[in-house]
DNA sequence: CTGGGACGCT
DNA sequence: AGCGTCC
């Protein structure tokens, strides 16, 4: 009953403030002026990284498609859909249901990100008041843009555009709501908007908060929109088969409420609210009872730069710190390198892993952070080459601060993330600095997306440069002005740091007692304790101690030209034809040298020259260092975990000799996944090779 | 054979 | 730091 109470974060923001509703003032405290409602858009891309792949590869449109993450299909097109096949399906039910179904991989999400990003900016470009949900989903809040509009247009001339919900059971005149069906009007402009320029079909919802929008939006599918009226709230909530189905209720909240008898809306609606408080407490108690109802009101949080990157991976197993130490520099490196594009600087970092548990399915994460030093945070946006030691150092830190490395441990998943990130420009990071002027061009221009979209010479092509002059002219003249359209500095093409300093060599340390093929330069900036855990599994190792093939994948990784060519297949060629586009500019020298090499090996190399030291073979190199692991990784180890790693490499080592057939199979499989993995973080168009 | 993120609350 | 939520 007492529902409002003085909770109202209810007229915040763009609502209330300097519209013409009302005149009411915004700093009376007491009036409840219930100014108009809002009128919130909801987008949501249809099958969004099918879509994406059938952009990059348009002989994909009329296959049915599904996009593999691991084991998983996490989303198909239509055309698959059409044969039974639903989200999050596993791979061999898919394939049993539908033998022809064609499958890209997605765990990369590189394409799926950036064309996200560029949906969201076309959407801001024409209301500021964009809020992200996922890669897939973006909220307008449109209020103002429909009052402008409203009060300029003759309501006789309003007409809805696509669905009304329940529409058949109501006579419906657009006269009784204009802003709604304005609302409409502009969903339908900016769904053709995102067609024409991004070639993506999307659908929308219309209507007063997020949550309606959200649920409405859903209502006709694919490519189409509806529009929820006030007087239909009730009907759509009833319409949800269970509470999982509402928004806000995910699946712990699902089972307590399930817990306390609660099923369906309506059960939820009528549950007395004191005993749900006692449950979730006051708070949450009233906000799942508003949402039973329809009531949200949720402002449309402006999207903002990601908070925070991060980059995981999933796996069986990971048991040796050998492993731990090749997947955390494989995701590192990935992860560095999206920060240096970001151009901000990350002040924290943190590490999470998974321990594998039979027991529970919903396994927790555990996860570790520290302070990223400054003189290491301006190495990774300079995008400086000895910063992934330090961090990787850093991270094993982290890694032994959950893990007992002295006794058996089984991980199935490691995520490194980046957060806490500082702008450039002002050390606050104000949100005010975060917009900045973008060149005197659209705010997406045609070249510019056709160069991106038009992957293989097959481009999209839909968007001409008469769709851009179309929708800066278009009837409702919604689109902010070019001159004045803030984007935000995380969706520019970053500016080429032109740092043409080369950090001053490391000094090089003794460490002659370390494994042939780690980078002492690693090595000695790990923690002491793991460094003496690499050095003394290496001991162990050499006294002829070995212990199956847990380092099998490092070697995959790192021993690129000679010493394991020989048991696997050859080294991916890739060609990089646009290798380089981020930091290599200004035609440093060593940069140069990596444009026609995996990422890798390159990469390698540039390590090894910050170090001063010989070219990567790990033989070559005076100080002993596992043929696995990068000699400058290995040398900012700690000791302890040196010689772990020293002794799974003398541990491997014989193995190697006698192939077995599981390795010459999944050594190669890694291997090329995994160069392929790191190549087309240098160079995108890689990434169609591998499928 | 359950992915890879990102966010908010506590 | 952990949990929950969304996609």
């Amino acid at each position: 009953m007492d529902i409002d109470d003085e909770d109202d974060d209810w007229n915040v923001s763009a609502e209330s403030s300097d519209i013409f509703v009302m005149g009411s003032s915004s700093s009376d405290p007491v009036s409840k002026a219930p100014s108009s409602s809002r009128v919130i858009l909801h987008f949501d891309l249809d099958c969004f990284y099918a879509q994406v792949e059938m952009i990059r590869n348009p002989a994909l449109r009329n296959k049915p498609l599904g996009i593999q993450q691991k084991y998983i299909i996490v989303t198909c097109n239509y055309v698959a859909r059409d044969q039974g096949l639903t989200k999050l399906m596993s791979v061999t039910d898919a394939l049993e249901k539908c033998p022809q179904l064609v499958l890209v991989k997605g765990e990369d999400l590189t394409h799926y990100r950036e064309m996200s990003y560029k949906v969201t900016e076309l959407l801001m470009s024409y209301c500021p008041l964009v809020e992200r949900l996922g890669f897939d989903e973006n909220f307008l809040d449109v209020t103002e843009m429909v009052d402008t509009k409203v009060k300029q247009a003759p309501s006789t001339d309003l007409t809805f555009s696509g669905h009304i919900y329940n529409e058949d059971s109501f006579a419906t005149n657009a006269s009784d709501h204009p802003r709604l069906a304005m609302g409409s009007l502009i969903a339908a402009e900016l769904r053709e908007a995102i067609k024409s320029n991004l070639g993506l079909t999307s659908c929308a919802g219309v209507a007063t908060n997020k949550l309606l929008a959200k649920l409405v939006s859903g209502t006709f599918k694919p490519n189409q929109q509806t529009t929820l009226l006030p007087e239909s709230t009730a009907d759509i909530m009833a319409s949800l088969s269970g509470l999982r189905r509402v928004p806000g209720i995910g699946h712990r909240t699902g089972q307590r409420l399930k817990a306390l008898g609660l099923h369906t809306v309506r059960d939820l609606q009528c549950f007395p609210p004191a005993e749900l408080a006692k449950e979730f407490g006051a708070a949450s108690a009233q906000r799942l009872q508003n949402l039973a109802q329809g009531i949200d009101e949720s402002p449309v949080t402006p999207a903002g730069p990601p908070q925070s990157l991060s980059d995981e991976d999933s796996f069986k197993k990971i048991s040796s710190t050998t492993e731990v130490l090749k997947k955390v520099e494989e995701l590192l490196t990935s992860l560095m390198e999206r920060m240096q594009k970001d151009g901000r600087q990350p002040a924290t970092f943190r590490l999470t892993i998974r321990r594998f548990s039979a027991t529970n399915r919903y396994f927790s994460r555990e996860s570790r952070q520290c302070p990223i030093p400054n003189h290491i945070g301006q190495k990774i946006t300079t995008g400086s080459c000895d910063a992934l030691a330090q961090l990787l150092s850093m991270a094993m830190k982290l890694f032994q601060k959950m893990i007992d490395t002295s006794t058996p441990f089984h991980l199935t998943l490691i995520n490194v993330c980046f957060s806490n990130l500082q702008s450039k420009s002002d050390g606050k990071g104000s949100i005010t600095s975060f917009f900045t002027q973008r060149s005197p061009k659209k705010v997406i221009s045609v070249s510019q997306q056709q160069e991106n979209l038009s992957v293989k010479g097959s481009s999209i092509c839909t968007g001409s440069p008469e769709d851009c002059t179309t929708f800066a002219n278009n009837t409702l003249d919604m689109r902010i002005s070019q001159s004045t359209s803030p984007i935000p500095e995380w969706t520019q093409v970053p500016a080429v740091s032109n740092e043409r300093h080369r950090p001053s060599p490391p000094l090089e340390p003794d460490l002659s007692h370390l494994p042939p093929d780690v980078d002492p330069d690693v090595f000695k900036h790990l923690p002491e304790s793991i460094q003496q855990e690499l050095l003394s599994s290496f001991q162990a190792g050499e006294h002829g101690d070995r212990q199956g093939t847990s380092s099998q994948s490092v070697t995959a990784i790192y021993c690129n030209q000679k010493q394991t060519s020989q048991l696997t297949e050859p080294p991916l060629q890739q060609s990089n034809m646009g290798a380089n586009s981020a930091g290599s500019g200004n035609g440093d020298d060593f940069v140069k040298e990596t444009t026609d090499q995996t990422f890798f090996s390159a990469h390698r190399e540039r390590l090894s020259m910050c170090a001063e030291q010989p070219e990567g073979n790990s033989r070559a190199s005076g100080t002993e260092c596992p043929s696995n692991v990068d000699p400058m990784v290995f040398s900012e180890l700690p000791p302890e975990l040196q010689q772990e790693l020293l002794s799974e490499w003398r541990q491997q080592k014989p193995v190697l000799k006698i192939p077995s057939k599981k390795l010459g199979r999944t050594a190669s499989t890694k291997d090329k996944k995994a160069a392929s993995k790191a190549c087309q973080a240098n160079n995108l168009l890689n990434y169609f090779k591998s499928n």
